[in-house]
Parts: C-alpha cells; structure tokens; sequence
RNA sequence: GCGCUCGUAGCCCAACCGGUAGAGGCACCGCGUUUAGGUCGCGGCCAGUGAGAGUUCGAAUCUCUCCGAGCGCACCA
C-alpha cells in the first residue's frame, strides 16, 4: 500500500499535499532542533511551572520496537504532552533496561559479546522511538548494564548490606534448568520460569537474599494509600502475595520416644516443634503434626529406625517439580518419623509425619494438623488411618469433610481452660491467651511473602560487590573501588555451566582480600535485573551525577511519579520490588517520601485475530510495516482510538486506513481556514464557537481520566462541525473556524505529532504544536441556550420540548401537559403522579 | 473450587448522580463530485443492552439467579 496524498490549494506556510513520509522527515528534523520536551530542574526549582513526572516502564532492548512498545509509548504520550500544554513542567525520561538473559544467549550462540547486541539494539529502539515522535527527553536517557550505573546499583547492594538488608544463606531454592540460574519465587508463575516457562526445580544452594519481608507489613498497608490511584488488580495481586495471616505459635514437645516395633526402647528427647497456624482455637482437635519433608527438622526429628525410610521419601519429594507438587486432588504422601509430641492442651501423644504438602520455608516448616477443620489434614488423616475430632460444630446438615467454618467449639476443654461454646473469634483470643500463661504459645502474624533471592549464575548483571576471604568471610569491596566492573568475557565463555561464567574468569575472580590482603575470590554471581530497576527511575532526575546514586535534591524536586504506564505482568515483581527499595532508601534518609509511583496505568495487549501474536502462530503484526503503510499518525491514533488503554486492542478489528482518512480530513481544515491569524474568535460565529469550546473541556476532562479513546471520538465531532461550518455555514473566513482549526491542532498534537505539527505551521504559527499550550475554555460558551426536554407518558417517550436550561419545575411540567401529543397519549385517563425533572425530563403516571 | 471484572448494532466502542439507548469509527448501501477508480462531500441501513426475575414513575446502569468470556488466587496451615 502506498501513501495517499490530498492535493489542495497551497496555503500560507507547510506542504499543499498530505505526504505521510516528507512530513515524517521534515519534522524529525524539526524536533531535534527544537527539543521541545526537555525537562528543566531550573524551571521547577524557581517556581516557573509545576512539575509533573510521566513514566513508562523502560524496555528491555531486544531487538526493535513492536506493537506493544508503539501502544504504551502512545497512550503514555497523550498524558505526557497534555502535561506539557497544561503548563506543567514535564520530567518524561527513557532508558534501557539492559543487563539480562536476552543479549546473553545471543552472544553465546554467535559468539560474540552481550554489549554488542544489547548497545546496536538500543539504537535501534532510540532511533525508532524518535521517529515515533515519543515526547521522552533523551538528554536523560541511560542504560542499566552502564558501569556509570551499575556502579550505583553495586553501591545500594552494599548500603543495603550495612542495614542488614542483604545476607546470604543456604536453602532450597527455585532453579531453572534452562537459563541454568536460580529465581525469585514471583520469578516462578505457576511452577515455570516466568522468563522461558521452563519446569522449575529445587536445589540446595548458598544465595544472597534482599529481607523484603522486614518491609511485609508497609508494603501491605500502604496499598490502602494506593487503592484509589492504582488498578484494582495490581493492588489485589499484591495484597495476594504478601499474604498476612493472624494466628499463633504453639510449642509442642516432644518427649519419651518409642520406636514402633520396639515398645520397650527409649529414645533420646527431642527438641520441641513450633507451629504456625491461624487456627488456634482448634487446638484440641489436633491428633498429629507434619514437618515438612525437606526441612531441616525433619532429618533431626526421624529416629533411626525411620530413617531409610524417610531418606528415600526426601529423594522422592526432591526430585518433584513444583508442577507435580501444585497439582490439585493429587493423593497425600508422608512417612512417620517415629518419634511422638505432646498436645499441650489435651496431653496427648501424637506422632509426627513428614510430608510434601507442609511447606520448609513458611511459618515455622512444621504443623499441627487439625483434620476436622482442615481439608488437607482430613485427607492425610484418611490416608494414614488417624483420628479425626470435631472440635468446631458443623451446621445442621452438614456433608462435607473438613469443616473451616464459623461454629461453636466442641470437645475443646481441659482442667484449666475450656472453649467450648465459643465460636472462633473468641475462642482463638481464649486460647492464646492461655497459651501465653503456659509459656507454650503466643499470638503471631505471618507472611506469605519470602525474602527475594537476587542472586543469579549468570555473566550479563551487576556483579555482586562482595569478596570472599577464607579468612575474613564474606567482605563487601571497598565503596572507592566500585564499580565492580565486568570482566571482558564472549560467547562460548557464557555457556551456562551451573555456577556463573564468572567464577571461570581466573584473573578477575582472584583477588586480594580487602580486610587482610590475603588471597581472595571475588563473588560470582551477578544480580538479578529486577534490582537494576528498582531504582532506576530516582537515577533519571540526575542522570549525570558521578557522585553519587542520584541527587536527593533533584529526586524531591520531582519525585514520585505521577503517572506509570506498564504492563500488570509486573505487578507482583518490579511493582513490589520497586516499592521495597523506595521504603528503605526512605528509611536511609535519602527519600522524603515512601511510595514511588502514585498513580498507575496498565495497558492492555496488541493481539491479532482474536490470540496473542506469536512466531509459532503466525499472527504477528510488524511494527514496521504498519509505520510504513499508514504513517506513524495513524498508527498511533489508531492504538490510542481502539478502546479503553486497559483492553486489549485486537490489530485485526482495526483499521489505520480509517485513522489516516480521519488525520487527512483534519489536517485539510487547515488549508481551508482563511480568517487571519489572531482575528478575534469573539466576534465569530457562537454555535461553532461553543462546539469547540465544549469539545475542550471534554477532552481535559477526558485525558485526565484515561479515557483517550473517547477523547478522540470528540476531536473527530469537532472536525466534522468545522468542516459543516466551512462548506454550508459561516464560511472559511469566520474567525470561530480558525479558532476550531487551532483546537483541533493542539488536541491532535497529543496522538498525531507530525499531523498536528503540520497543521500549526499552515495555520501560520511557529512550531512547536506541542508546546503552544491549552487553549483557555471560555465557561460562557458552555452555557446551553436551549436543551431537549423528553416528555414521557407511562415512561415512553412522547413528544420532545426545546426549553430554557433555566426552565423551572412548574413551567415544564406546565408545558409537557399542554401539548398536543401528551395531550393525545394521556387521553382522558387521570393523571396520577408527575415526575419532573427539569430542565431535561418529564414523567406522567397515569391510570 | 474461591474471588473479581465484563457481556450494548455485522465489527471496534460511547452513554455523568438510575432519566431521550448512540457520540465517534469500521464495514455495507445510495446520491453528488470525478474521464474512471480511489479520495472528498452528503445521506442511509443496523441493536433495545447475554437470559430471566426484582426494586423504581423510570434500569444498559441498582439487587438476585442462570448462561458466556476474561483475569486473579488455589496445599501458605
């Protein structure tokens, strides 16, 4: 498909015809000289203009932009450059987020360096963005896999460890066996990498671990703070994750052990097990405990006599997937381990099992199970032949197993405390409290939330500034030799191997120990690149600085941000992530303010015929060509008009064709406008007038609530009246058609860059559109002169009334009964109630 | 299994506190412009809001049930 081109008279200043590519050129160009959109700190500091700060999720360079980059870059756009015509002061930067797998496996399969992909690709995407006419201020643009930046991240990682908020520890962790590195549990989506959907597995590994969970309970609660501006689901997936839960810890010990099979055998005493569970009140209907397989526990607890058997399960469970392990009605597995603990409420002996579905890295890694009153319990219980006690009554009627409802308690007393009676609220406060006078118990909250693993076995990341000195331990590298830079390693050299690249890099792994100059390893493992963008969009607000992570004067001057547009695909992980590292470099007195982002965006996808786009599918729509065919106007318009920014936009339902015509048809208005430059709109004519000044007011109200594709619905009325009002109305010499022409410019500017641009220059204004500010909506003109009044009888309607938006209740109401058609439909019956609502309705009850 | 969101013309989508179901676009049809096609201009066609019930003078909008779609959570004790 070519471009098509509309020939008009040649007009004052810009092209006589619609050329999508000269345009495109002319305008580039244009812009780069002009660089309308760099955000001064000068002008905020002094009080000029107010600030605003626009983001968008950074990419990771993979290549060029596609569709999804072109949707977020033009529904984030609209918001950006209506900021900037607003007066506001705009801090809209771009980055890359550069370090990761991507660039890694390239480099390995042709041999080459990670840099080298990572560096061609963001200039491709620069370059790209550019020509999309994205409103981002370059002069702050950075990359994350920069030794100027990664020397930072490098830096927080050890202030970090100084607060205790970075430590190492040895735990069976997440490992996919594709990208031969670990994960972060919000890493793993439904037992998969999140990155290449590889089965994951565990493995037993020392990792370096940022204590998230420290932050658990303000991160939870300041979401309340977030509900109104964020979407509903990123808050609820959230809530989800962190996942608090009341309960209580309970001791029980574990005392005289027999052996099965040899009654008369003493065994030694074993420590006490501590649980955790919300339920406490069901503490007397507790008849065993689990421990979970894999942790430590239950090797200290088994005996001897239990221990191949046990040791055989452990292989079993070790060897499962997380897959296996999640899969629903899968039957309950387990093996005693010969040892018995003491229900501290009732004195009973109840053995202790180990099994898969108790989890080693939640609550304590041990239950009490409660069969009665919990579905899990129940089944192992039927599994493993053991009792079951009632200990809350089910209702009248009830069928079911496990009953977790709210009910009295049964069979729940002993010499000293008794709850029966109760229901659960005040029983769970009964028990604990008796728990805490017996020293065996104490009320608790837990979190589903873990600690974030951020290691990684992997060459393309941020070293982890550490030194490990047989000697000394684990030494952070001196702040004055950061960054930790990079060895020069390429292809085959990348070849995962299960420990990192790194550790193979014998000149630059061995070092002197900082503390006692002995010989000394460097740390391997690089970080995760979630850390990189933690913090990234502080680092735009002093992009420059090579004195520190960012300037905290700056960062006040124009943090948080205002608006972020992204994907909810992270909503759980650099969401979550970002918020933690914002709080504790509050808490380290670098930041005046605790939450990074006050409001959010989530756009939805580019799909194509009704599924995703994907190689494998053959539905993929090339950003390229879709630029070409139809221009970047009206691609951009086309994503913005599609629907509401959160749906999903099925490319196969559109139609940039429509989009161009529309642009075409716009920009003609310009061509056609013959009133003066600066004639005086008042004295033309009104009714345009207040079409145009009414679409205004529609449009702020419109963009500041996201409703984009409305706003371009009411551009597009605007077009069509000034086109009426210059063929069969006031004519082309009316200043009130001048005046919507430049209104249709400025709205155009916020989705068509060049189209807009083109018609200011036309319409005799200097460049650039972007910048000339919101046109002043005068609140005269909004004033209705006359409004349809419906007149319905028994709720149909039956005649329409041309009334005075003053009009009061009685004359309506007066003038509704009075005519011919009311009259008519009415016919004779008793009217018995009249609803008037004026200026707009009137209802007659009849009967 | 539990929870949330959404079902409006052939299609994408509008409709503020319940108050005229249609703003805009696509597709289609017609008329005009044009050598013709496209463009352009004007006009037209098209649903009673997934189904049913309730509340109300009045329901796309509120309530309940069902159907359908999407999303989240799902051994976290």
């Amino acid at each position: 498909m070519s471009h098509e081109q509309v020939e008009t008279p040649a007009a004052e200043g810009g092209a006589a015809t619609y050329d999508v590519e000269v345009m495109q050129e002319k305008w580039y160009q244009a812009w780069e000289d002009l660089q309308p959109f760099r955000a001064s700190d000068d002008v905020v500091r002094s009080g000029t203009r107010e600030k605003r700060y626009a983001l968008t999720m950074y990419p990771y360079p993979s290549g060029d932009l596609h569709m999804g980059h072109a949707e977020v870059f033009a529904l984030h756009d609209v918001i950006a450059r209506y900021w900037w015509q607003r007066g506001y002061e705009v801090l809209n930067p771009m980055g890359f987020d550069s370090f990761g797998l991507n660039a890694e496996n390239a480099a390995i399969r042709d041999n080459e360096h990670p840099a080298t992909f990572t560096y061609a690709n963001i200039g491709v995407s620069t370059e790209s963005a550019k020509r999309f006419g994205a409103s981002f201020d370059w002069s702050r643009t950075f990359n994350t896999s920069d030794p100027e930046y990664y020397r930072w991240t490098q830096w927080l990682f050890l202030k970090f460890y100084e607060r205790g908020l970075a430590y190492r520890k040895k735990s069976p962790v997440n490992w996919c066996p594709n990208d031969q590195t670990v994960l972060a549990n919000e890493q793993v989506i439904d037992g998969r990498c999140e990155r290449c959907g590889a089965e994951v597995t565990k493995r037993e590994l020392t990792q370096w671990y940022f204590r998230i969970t420290d932050y658990a309970q303000e991160l939870l609660d300041c979401l309340d703070d977030l509900a109104p501006t964020w979407p509903e689901r990123v808050i609820t997936a959230q809530r989800n994750w962190i996942g608090r839960s009341e309960g209580a810890h309970v001791t029980f010990p574990v005392s005289s052990v027999v052996e099965p099979g040899d009654e008369g055998a003493r065994v030694e005493t074993h420590d006490d097990i501590t649980v955790y569970t919300t339920r406490p009140d069901t503490l007397f209907g507790a008849t065993f405990m689990v421990v979970a397989a894999d942790a430590p526990l239950a090797g200290e607890l088994v005996t001897e006599g239990q221990r191949p058997a046990y040791d055989s399960y452990l292989e079993e469970v070790r060897k499962s997937t997380d897959i296996d392990r999640l899969s629903t009605d899968r039957p309950k597995t387990g093996v005693f381990l010969g040892v018995h603990a003491t229900n501290p409420v009732t004195g009973a002996q109840i053995p202790v099992y180990a099994a898969d579905y108790v989890l080693a890295d939640y609550g304590t890694g041990a239950i009490m199970a409660v069969p009665a009153q919990d579905q899990r319990d129940w089944e192992f219980a039927e599994a493993f032949h053991l009792p079951i006690v009632r200990t809350v009554q089910p209702p009248e009627g009830w069928e079911g197993e496990a009953y977790v409802g709210e009910g009295p308690a049964i069979n729940s007393h002993n010499d000293s405390v008794s709850l029966d009676g109760m229901g659960v609220d005040e029983a769970k406060r009964t028990i604990i409290d008796w728990l805490e006078a017996q020293g065996v118990g104490q009320g608790a909250v837990n979190f589903r939330l873990r600690d974030w693993l951020l290691s990684r076995q992997r060459y393309w990341g941020a070293p982890i500034p550490f030194i490990h000195c047989e000697k000394d331990g684990e030494v952070p590298v001196p702040e004055d030799q950061l960054p930790v830079v990079l060895p020069e390693l390429r292809g085959q050299d990348l070849t995962p191997k299960g420990v990192s690249p790194l550790a193979a890099a014998e000149e630059w792994v061995n070092v002197e120990c900082p503390r006692c100059g002995g010989p000394a390893k460097r740390d391997s493992d690089t970080m995760d690149t979630f850390v990189d963008s933690s913090w990234y969009f502080l680092r735009y607000c002093s992009p420059h600085d090579d004195t520190q992570a960012f300037d905290p004067d700056l960062v006040d001057l124009w943090s948080p941000c205002d608006i972020y547009i992204g994907g909810v695909e992270h909503a759980v992980l650099h969401l979550l992530y970002s918020r933690f590292f914002t709080k504790v470099l509050a808490d380290m007195g670098l930041l005046k303010f605790r939450e990074p982002f006050s409001a959010q965006l989530n756009q939805g996808i580019v799909i194509n015929q009704g599924a995703k786009m994907s190689k494998s599918k053959g539905n993929g729509v090339r950003l390229g060509e879709q630029l070409s065919a139809y221009g970047v106007d009206a691609v951009r318009l086309t994503l913005v008009f599609a629907g509401p920014p959160e749906d999903d936009i099925d490319w196969a339902d559109m139609s940039p064709s429509g989009s161009l015509r529309f642009l075409q048809r716009a920009w003609r208005l310009s061509g056609d406008v013959t009133a003066a430059a600066g004639a005086d709109p008042a004295s033309g004519d009104v009714a345009l007038r207040k079409v145009t000044h009414k679409t205004l007011r529609e449009c702020e109200q419109l963009v500041e609530s996201h409703r984009f594709n409305v706003m371009v619905a009411r551009v597009m009325e605007l077009v069509n009246a000034t086109r009426k009002a210059i063929d069969g109305g006031c004519g082309p010499d009316d200043p009130a058609v001048r005046e919507a022409a430049e209104a249709v410019a400025i709205v155009l500017s916020l989705v068509a860059p060049y189209t807009a641009e083109e018609m200011w220059e036309r319409l005799g204004h200097q460049p650039s559109v972007a910048r000339a500010g919101w046109p002043v909506v005068d609140e005269a003109l909004l004033v209705e002169d006359s409004v349809t009044a419906v007149v319905q009888v028994q709720g149909k309607v039956r005649a329409r009334l041309d009334v005075p938006p003053t009009i009061s209740d009685a004359d309506l109401e007066a003038a509704a009964l009075a005519d011919p058609a009311v009259v008519r439909a009415i016919d004779g019956s008793t009217v018995r109630r009249v609803i008037v609502r004026a200026p707009k309705l009137v209802n007659i009850v009849v009967g």
